[in-house]
DNA sequence: GCCGTTTTCGGCCCGACTGTTTTCAGTCG
């Protein structure tokens, strides 16, 4: 699947055009097309093989035969024309903040710099060509030298659950400032992406208290540096790294700056779009007609006028969700506090921290009406997995457990090793004695998908499997797992009342939302597991629900929601 | 380069902050 790499082709396409100074909509229609393409959930290979390319919103023909011949010939011939333009080098100076196309342009040209590294070498010899780029003063430098030792000591995006604790912290410093005023999470954060690059925050105040609140946020206590202070906007970079910007806005456009700073970007160009052909113009502070405000309290008075259902922000990614608001179309989206069932823990049979009674008593606190215990298998020696005759144990001690809870149905399971061929870590006699199967892969993880999509179909064709745990296997920033063709896979597990989970941990998020997307599409069951090894992980459910969200999935779909009775008759089915 | 309830050409979102200017360009979101 080479979505992700075309996705990064398009992308250094658009940068060096803007370095040479090109058509800036022609550039942005090269973004356009490479978001389109890097959060695809098909393979683009078989878009191209259908012909189907120019089916997809903002690629045209010219960009799909760009595809189809890079497909071919694994080369871009109009990449590598641009490449003969411009360094190569220079796309990496972008990555310095405060350093866009132009200056990196000027850098080259005036100063024959092109690269991070020529920059810093400059930088350490005081190089006098320096001083002769245009538009580059002392404070500028400084703050390109600064950046420039932050990309080398820093790691990429944060992940959402890293990013949650941070946020907490933040909400409550500058609400204390605030004399109740609202102040929200917005942007990538609040579309709940699986990461985020930086996070953004916006509070509710009258141009008076909006010193004191800005105030209160540059003064945090885990700021490490203020990027820039203005009256009613901050930006802050964090003790680890992360960049936090804070907008203050009056209580009349704080509707309209949340739905601004949410975001994505894609998703309020379409809105601005719509409203201008209503003779409208719709910005951070309202929505309004000449001089007149329609909307701004809330977000749900904007999309009201525009004639627009309120899209929830997980959806706002330009991915459909208009065309499906206006068609009336919107899925009702799973809640937290639909969920009544987490069907994937561990105790301190394999490597859990607590026992089957703490996992027990701490699911009957969450409110669930169902649960199941699911520790590893056999092959797991790492994670103390169990052989056969201490599963067969363990199972008699939970439901031996179970019996003293009638609010609750616990169920004895187990999460099985799917080896490399695809078979299970347990015999079926084994298996047989199970109430529920997680079957997952946890080696040779670097499999591509020709190998690893029959693997997992054929664990979901096993009489006994009634959820694949985890599926791709990948760690978020620190492991790419496998390649797997979600079309398939989705379509084996609906034919074999198999469900997909989505793994909540904030370090797996596994489906990940295009993938959910994918599945529910193609009939498939989904599951949110926790996947937690103590009490205290349980409540990483909301970030697979989260998840669940963005991949458009209803409360339908996602078993966990499902009464006991409804439960139990699906996992008859498979036997 | 894409796209169409003003369609095959002519548009394509908009404001805050900074640093360098000498009235504004560049960057960012």
């Amino acid at each position: 699947m080479k979505n992700r790499e075309i996705a990064d082709l398009f992308t250094q396409m658009a940068d060096l055009m803007e370095i040479l100074g090109q058509d800036s909509f022609r550039v942005n229609s090269y973004r356009k097309a490479a978001r389109i393409v890097g959060e695809l959930a098909r393979p683009i290979e078989d878009l191209a093989a259908a012909g189907e390319l120019t089916t997809l919103p903002g690629i045209g023909k010219s960009t799909a035969q760009k595809i189809e011949a890079y497909l071919k010939t694994g080369s871009l011939t109009q990449l590598e024309e641009l490449k003969a333009q411009a360094p190569e080098g220079l796309l990496d100076l972008l990555r310095l903040s405060g350093l866009g196309p132009k200056t990196a342009m000027r850098l080259w040209k005036e100063a024959g710099i092109t690269s991070l590294q020529d920059l810093q070498q400059a930088f350490e010899k005081q190089d006098e060509r320096l001083a002769l780029v245009h538009g580059l003063g002392p404070k500028k430098m400084r703050q390109l030298w600064e950046s420039l030792m932050f990309i080398q000591s820093a790691g990429s995006r944060v992940r959402l659950g890293d990013a949650d604790a941070v946020m907490a912290d933040l909400v409550a410093s500058v609400a204390a400032a605030n004399d109740g005023g609202r102040v929200v999470p917005a942007g990538s954060f609040r579309r709940g992406r699986e990461t985020v690059g930086d996070l953004d925050l916006l509070a509710e105040a009258d141009a008076q208290r909006a010193e004191q609140v800005v105030h209160a946020f540059t003064a945090a206590s885990n700021v490490r540096k203020v990027i820039a202070a203005g009256p009613t906007k901050a930006s802050v970079q964090l003790a680890g790294g992360l960049q936090v910007d804070l907008r203050v806005v009056p209580a009349d456009s704080f509707g309209s700056a949340l739905a601004y700073f949410t975001g994505s970007k894609s998703h309020n160009v379409r809105l601005r779009e719509i409203a201008l052909k209503k003779g409208l113009k719709l910005n951070e502070y309202g929505l309004f007609e000449g001089e007149r405000r329609l909307a701004g309290r809330d977000e749900e008075s904007i999309y009201e006028v525009l004639g627009l259902p309120f899209i929830e922000p997980e959806l706002r990614e330009d991915a459909g969700e208009i065309e499906a608001a206006r068609a009336g179309a919107l899925p009702r989206l799973v809640r937290l506090d639909d969920i009544r069932a987490d069907f994937h823990m561990h105790t301190v049979a394999s490597d859990g921290a607590c026992t089957i009674d703490e996992m027990i008593q701490a699911c009957r606190k969450r409110g669930y009406r169902c649960m199941a215990i699911c520790d590893h298998s056999a092959s797991e020696v790492q994670a103390n997995g169990l052989k056969a005759d201490r599963l067969l144990q363990h199972v008699r001690d939970i439901r031996q457990a179970a019996k003293a809870c009638k609010d609750i149905t616990v169920l004895a399971g187990s999460e099985v090793d799917i080896l490399k061929d695809g078979s299970l870590d347990y015999d079926d006699s084994v298996l047989a004695e199970l109430d529920f199967v997680v079957a997952s892969c946890h080696s040779h993880l670097s499999m591509a998908a020709p190998e690893a999509t029959p693997r997992i179909i054929r664990a979901i064709e096993h009489r006994y499997v009634n959820c694949i745990g985890h599926p791709s296997a990948r760690l978020i920033n620190a492991r790419a797992g496998m390649e797997i063709d979600i079309a398939r896979i989705a379509q084996a597990a609906a034919a074999n009342d198999v469900a997909l989970e989505i793994n909540a941990h904030y370090m797996r998020l596994d489906l990940r939302d295009t993938h959910v997307r994918a599945a529910v599409q193609a009939g498939a069951r989904i599951v949110i597991n926790s996947d937690a090894h103590n009490t205290e992980e349980l409540s990483v459910m909301r970030f697979g629900v989260t998840t669940a969200r963005r991949g458009w999935a209803t409360p339908d779909d996602v078993i966990n929601t499902w009464p006991v009775k409804k439960i139990r008759q699906f996992l008859a089915r498979k036997r």
